[in-house]
This record gives structure tokens, C-alpha cells and sequence, in this order.
DNA sequence: AAGGCTATCTATAAAGT
DNA sequence: TACTTTATAGATAGCCT
């Protein structure tokens, strides 16, 4: 009998692997693995799956059948309900108050008025990420999908809005405006305060 | 030597399995698999993943570390690119004028109003499906995770708001208002038309 | 439908090219 | 650096309870 020409495959122990080489060669086997029992899932069972990974590099790897976006806009649809989402919405502004509120969106307003101005940038940016995924999505998630994407502009334009009333507010105080912005600038920003107003 | 008990584990077709009672008990299985594979993956490697699946039988099962939500909003945030979203935001309202923007955001006002006095309501839903996964939210999204709330809840409110402004705009042209509101209001609702406009 | 068994198939740890 | 090989660990098809 011939000695044996290798250990073959070792039981490894289930915690993170020490070493940083062998970390990223198993990182890189297990999760084309992962991805593999995935697509077999797919064709086995007709199921639909979407699946995300931030390496070891914080790069995101992503396999999806038929389209990630579209498994994550149909678990987004069931799991946060938007009933539960509106109903937070609501609950914060009703210890804030709707005149600071009407502040805000008259800021992100402004904001918006100054954003036009560099849109040309901006468009630019779109050429180079031309969407893939709409014409696949199905046709029932299809308006989901363009909320989905103004929702994250007003998320971008938020941010930006809480930057200028944060400017504005110092303005304010100097000139005691209309429209008062308080504190509730900064509560609404990344703040813990509204998440943990939850329960 | 006893006569094998069982075939024991058998080569399959890699096609959709046609007995559904099997299908069922491939699916069950596999799926847990995979579910045990990115766990692994998850310690053995230190990243962060999220599965999502839609059964046969179209429910949900979703695998999440350190939490679905929270890889999904990573996900979102870097892939179909912010500032995509916000050039197809600007493109849209470029298209519109900020005076009649300036009147759907007041309408959300006043549905927001509106809501709150019915906002009891609400309440009990909130109860009902209470959020689970904030506290767990790394510190460095947590921004994202409830802006993402407040988004959802902006969307709620939007689709509420076009009904209520498409109203407004009868009364509108009956008395000549300050702030028209013309027929953006439709092209801004769920249709397909600014999913068509975007290349 | 859920869990257990066994024989076999598949994934992969380690080492080599 | 990445592909190939070897041998073992782990997953699972078919069957049963």
C-alpha cells in the first residue's frame, strides 16, 4: 500500500480562522459553494433566492435568481410592513411637531433647488450605472421598485437637508424666523433616539 | 457481509424535481443546508450575509448575519447606486417644477394631519408586528436602518397624499389657487412612467 | 409533515504544480 | 496566484418510523 500522498481534508474547528491566507482561500471556496447549493436549490425546487455577502474585504458578493432586487423588494414588501414603518413615522412626529416638520421639508426643498443646479454631475454618474434590473423585475413589483428608488433619493437629499438646516438654524436663532427649527433637526438625524422610541 | 438496508444517497437529475411531496422534503432539507453553510461561512470567516427565500409554496424563509435587514440596506446602499436614484429624482422633477412639488409636499402635510387623527389605529398594527431587528443594527448603520423607516413611511404617505391632491386639484381649478397642482401628481404615482424615462 | 438511518455523493482542507 | 489532486468530512436521497 502506497503511503498517503496527502492528509486530505481535515476537520476544522468553527471558529474564525486565524490565519488571513487560508481565511480568504476558504472564504473564497465556501461561499462559490454556498452559491452553487443555491442555483441547484433554484432549478430543484423552482424556488427563488437572493443571496448577499460582505467578504472578509467588505466587498459585496451577490447571487440571485431570477434578480436580487427583486427578492429583496418582494421580502421588503411582506417583512417591515409599511404599516409598522408609517406608524413609527407617526409616532415621531407626533412629539415633534408639524411646523418643525413643514421646516425640514421646505429645507430639503431648498436643498433640492440647489441639487439642480449640479445636476448635470449627477447625470453623468447615471450614465456610468445604467439600472440592470427593471424591465426584469415582474410586473407586479415593478412600482415597488421605482419607490424604492425615490426613496433613496430623498434619503440623499434629507442628509443633505439636515447639513443646511443645521446651518439654518443658526441663522434662525439670529433672527427669530416664521418658522422655528429646533432641536428635533438632530434627533431626526442618525441619532438612536427614534428607534428606540419603539416599543 | 448483510445485504445493503438501503440505496443510500442516490444521484439526481438537475431538474425541477417532479413529485411534489419529494420537492417538498428536497426543499426543507437543502434549504436548512445552505442555511447551516453561511452560518459557517459567517463564523469561520467573520462576514456578514443574508439569505432570502420564497419556498415553492411562496413563503419566506431568510437567513440573516448580523441581520437581514441591515445587510440588505448595505447592499442597497452601494449597488443600485444613491446617487443613481437621486439623478433619476432630479431628472423626474426636472422635468416638473419645484412649485409643484412644493404643493404635493403640502398635501403630504395635510394627509399627515389627517392621519394622525385616526392614528390609534396605527398604533395597534405597530403592536402587532413589532420591529425586531434595530437594536441589533451595528452602530454605523443604524442611521440607515431608520432612515429607511421614515422612508417607507414617506411612501405610505405619498400614495395617500396623491389621492387626497387629486381632489385638491378639482377644488384648484375651481378657485384658482396659489400653488396649482397640475397633472405631475399622476405621473409621480406608481405608473410606469418614470420607469421608462430613465436611459 | 417531522425526524432518524445508511449508503453514497459532494464539498473542501491540505498539499502539490 | 490560481488550478489540480488526494483523502476525508459533511450533506443528503431514499427509505422507514
Amino acid at each position: 500500500m502506497m503511503p498517503k500522498l496527502t492528509k486530505g481534508r481535515q476537520k476544522i474547528e468553527m471558529k474564525k480562522i486565524p490565519d488571513e491566507r487560508n481565511l480568504a482561500v476558504t472564504f473564497s471556496k465556501r461561499y462559490s459553494g454556498i452559491f452553487k447549493k443555491a442555483s441547484e436549490l433554484c432549478t430543484l425546487c423552482g424556488v427563488d433566492i437572493a443571496i448577499l455577502i460582505f467578504s472578509p474585504t467588505k466587498k459585496a458578493f451577490s447571487f440571485g435568481h431570477p434578480c436580487v432586487e427583486t427578492i429583496i423588494d418582494r421580502y421588503l414588501a411582506q417583512h417591515p410592513p409599511p404599516s409598522s414603518s408609517i406608524s413609527q413615522f407617526l409616532e415621531f412626529h407626533r412629539n415633534a411637531n408639524t411646523q418643525e416638520l413643514t421646516g425640514q421639508l421646505a429645507n430639503i426643498l431648498r436643498q433640492l433647488e440647489a441639487e439642480k443646479k449640479t445636476g448635470e454631475e449627477l447625470d453623468k454618474m447615471k450614465k456610468i450605472n445604467q439600472d440592470r434590473c427593471w424591465w426584469e423585475a415582474p410586473i407586479d413589483t415593478l412600482g415597488v421598485e421605482q419607490l424604492e428608488q425615490l426613496k433613496m433619493a430623498m434619503l440623499e437629499l434629507k442628509k443633505n437637508a439636515e447639513k443646511q438646516a443645521e446651518r439654518l438654524k443658526v441663522e434662525a436663532a439670529n433672527r427669530k424666523p416664521t418658522i422655528p427649527i429646533s432641536d428635533s433637526t438632530e434627533a431626526d438625524a442618525a441619532g438612536p433616539s427614534m428607534s428606540r422610541d419603539m416599543d
